[in-house]
DNA sequence: TAATTGGTTGCATTC
DNA sequence: CGAATGCAACCAATT
């Protein structure tokens, strides 16, 4: 089977933890970055581009722009930098159809990507360009693509992950080596990362947000986005595929493929995530959350709800406590779309959300500049007299986490894993593959655990908070199975997977770095019962259990046998039993996560404050 | 150095 | 039904 629990048990036998690890690290790092040494390390913090002018490069300059994340013609200061003085500039996405296979992302994922590259191309002929998606190793077709359309400027959006560090650089070695410039500006975050990074003491990230929030605040509002060009220098001559043909043999093949081209099983709009990829869409969706001022204004995340289905706009921005009762909210909350795009196919019905804004996945691919939305909601919030939500729950307080986790994973060698990661508690986690398996698979007997991971399974997406609560049950909750395992897996599910932000929160929830309430663990029935008492959203995910009386929804082993068979679901038959006994496991773990403090603070005590405090001070045992 | 404060999102029980 | 409390008491940052 393809599940990263099978990968762990097949590969336990001979290396243990290696070939998931190795699939992990492979899927997690599909894009990166370099800042490019040619770009001042001063640039201010407004005007990325316009400080910085080029010696008046010559008319004859065609300029490669290579698309990663950053999927986005607005706020794009590598489109803007490609694009001064050229005389033509190649738009390049590439791809590698090894990577996109079933096992290391999900088709949701996928085809969201898909979809992007679908709308960016779009708006690129709108534009008088057009795309070039070109199959291959991009530290082979980019510089491949530089000579032969003799190119001799290259821009990029920068990347911090450390996959993408790699790539980046062997790719910026080659351009140099063949005298091209390269410029890469960031723009995927609302601060550059190093400017950050250049802020922390002894260049150490912070681990609360709180210290975060000063660092961000020391360096000013975020820069503002950069203007859209109306045209964009058109590409050299030819169609896709002569183009792609120049490239010779590292090009495997161009044009943007099908999910079924890249091996994966139909998965026809209407199944699966239920937003569609790509820039438009994501503007599109940003701007009419940002037209709803109540729902802005009352923002909390920790007050919105996992089991809440996706539905039309309108009912869910009423969902948000007190926003559907202030009297605030526009009678119809897409003006500011139409408005704002010179849309015409904006309905109400054609935007569904669940209580949250569901941006995730257009900011994993930078459809949506974080910098625009920053600006866009900063807008509204002037308009709001302080009468609203700050952070860390409100909107901008979501912006800021992701910043926060992008700036730890950049600064954090090893981030993605606990063994040599400086700031992550050593706990001597299970690798137990049965235990993961049925947690991956939605069988833990859990009703609520199994519902949101076949939410996951189906869709790619789950509520921040479902998120929270499969997370502590596989680890720190009841399974004690490493946080490593569960990261691969979303990792691999999630349309809006990003490295940082989900190696971050498995962390997190695991309780071995940013937060280390170990004894606040979340009921596998209770907490979702508190949101949805009737059980709506197991029937929905768990057709199995749709006729279980409330009462038992979420505790169907408590049943009576003939309430069971009444309600066609006998459990050990139609639905498994409970895999653990929760207070038991829950205590164990408590125990066992007290254990690894325990020592983790002796261990540190012992290795750093050794000399000064010999006979000062008895250590505990 | 020691104490204090605050920390996006627990649960069960009580008022 | 919302707020308050005990639970056994975490850490990072600040003072």
């Amino acid at each position: 089977s393809g599940t990263i629990a099978a990968s762990v048990s097949s590969r336990l036998a001979l290396a243990p933890l290696s070939g998931l690890r190795r699939v992990a690290s492979r899927v997690s790092a599909r894009v990166a970055v370099r800042r490019c040494p040619t770009r001042s390390a001063s640039v201010p913090a407004t005007a990325a581009l316009a400080s910085d002018p080029d010696p008046t490069p010559p008319m004859s300059t065609r300029s490669v722009l290579w698309f990663r994340k950053g999927l986005r013609v607005h706020d794009n200061p590598a489109l803007q930098r490609a694009c001064e003085g050229a005389s033509a500039v190649m738009p390049v996405f590439v791809l590698d159809p090894w990577f996109m296979s079933p096992e290391r992302v999900g088709a949701n994922r996928v085809r969201f990507l898909l979809e992007s590259l679908r709308d960016l191309d779009e708006t690129l002929q709108s534009k008088g360009s057009k795309l070039v998606v070109v199959h291959g190793n991009p530290t082979e077709v980019i510089p491949a693509a530089l000579e032969r359309w003799q190119c001799t400027r290259l821009c990029f959006e920068t990347d911090t992950e450390p996959y993408a560090k790699k790539r980046d650089a062997a790719v910026v070695r080659a351009a140099k080596e063949a005298g091209v410039e390269v410029h890469a500006p960031s723009s995927h975050t609302l601060y550059d990362v190093e400017r950050l990074l250049a802020k922390c003491p002894k260049g150490e990230p912070p681990t609360a947000y709180g210290t975060f929030l000063k660092i961000a605040a020391s360096l000013g509002d975020p820069p503002k986005p950069v203007p859209t060009p109306d045209t964009i220098p058109g590409t050299i001559p030819g169609d896709v595929a002569s183009l792609v043909s120049q490239l010779g043999s590292c090009a495997t093949g161009h044009g943007i493929p099908t999910l079924e081209e890249l091996g994966y099983p139909a998965l026809p709009r209407g199944e699966g995530f239920p937003a569609a990829g790509g820039e438009t869409e994501g503007l599109r969706r940003l701007r009419t959350t940002l037209a709803a001022p109540a729902y802005v204004a009352e923002f909390k995340k920790p007050s919105t709800s996992p089991t809440q289905m996706w539905q039309p706009a309108d009912r869910a921005f009423a969902s948000v406590k007190g926003a559907g009762s202030s009297g605030a909210r526009p009678a119809n909350p897409f003006e500011a779309a139409k408005r704002g795009g010179g849309e015409t196919k904006i309905d109400a019905a054609a935007l569904f959300a669940p209580s949250t804004t569901a941006l995730s996945p257009y900011m994993k691919f930078g459809c949506v500049s974080a910098r625009t939305f920053y600006h866009e909601l900063h807008a509204v919030l002037r308009g709001l007299n302080g009468k609203h939500s700050k952070p860390p729950e409100s909107l901008e307080g979501q912006l800021l986490w992701r910043e926060f986790y992008y700036l730890a994973a950049a600064g954090t060698p090893n981030y993605d894993k606990m063994e040599g990661n400086r700031i992550c508690r050593q706990i001597p986690w299970s690798w137990d593959s049965a235990r993961l398996a049925a947690w991956e698979e939605g069988r833990t007997g859990f009703p609520w655990i199994d519902a949101c991971m076949m939410q996951l399974r189906k869709e790619g997406w789950m509520h921040h908070l479902s998120r929270h609560a499969v997370a502590c049950f596989l680890t720190r909750g009841d399974l004690f199975v490493h946080w490593e395992a569960g990261a691969a897996v979303f990792d691999r599910d999630l349309v809006d997977a990003d490295w940082a932000l989900n190696n971050g929160n498995w962390m997190w929830l695991s309780c071995s770095c940013f937060f280390y309430q170990y004894f606040r663990v979340y009921g596998p029935v209770s907490f979702g019962k508190k949101y949805d008492k009737n059980g709506d959203f197991i029937r929905h995910y768990l057709p199995q259990l749709k006729n279980m009386p409330a009462k038992y929804i979420y505790e169907p082993w408590l049943a009576p046998l003939d309430v069971q068979k009444k309600a066609g679901c006998v459990v050990g038959e139609d639905y498994p039993p409970p895999m653990v006994d929760h207070a038991a496991a829950s205590k164990e773990c408590i125990e066992k996560l007290a254990a690894a403090y325990k020592a983790h603070k002796e261990g540190k005590g012992g290795t750093i404050k050794a000399e000064p405090r010999v006979g000062a001070k008895r250590k505990a045992e």
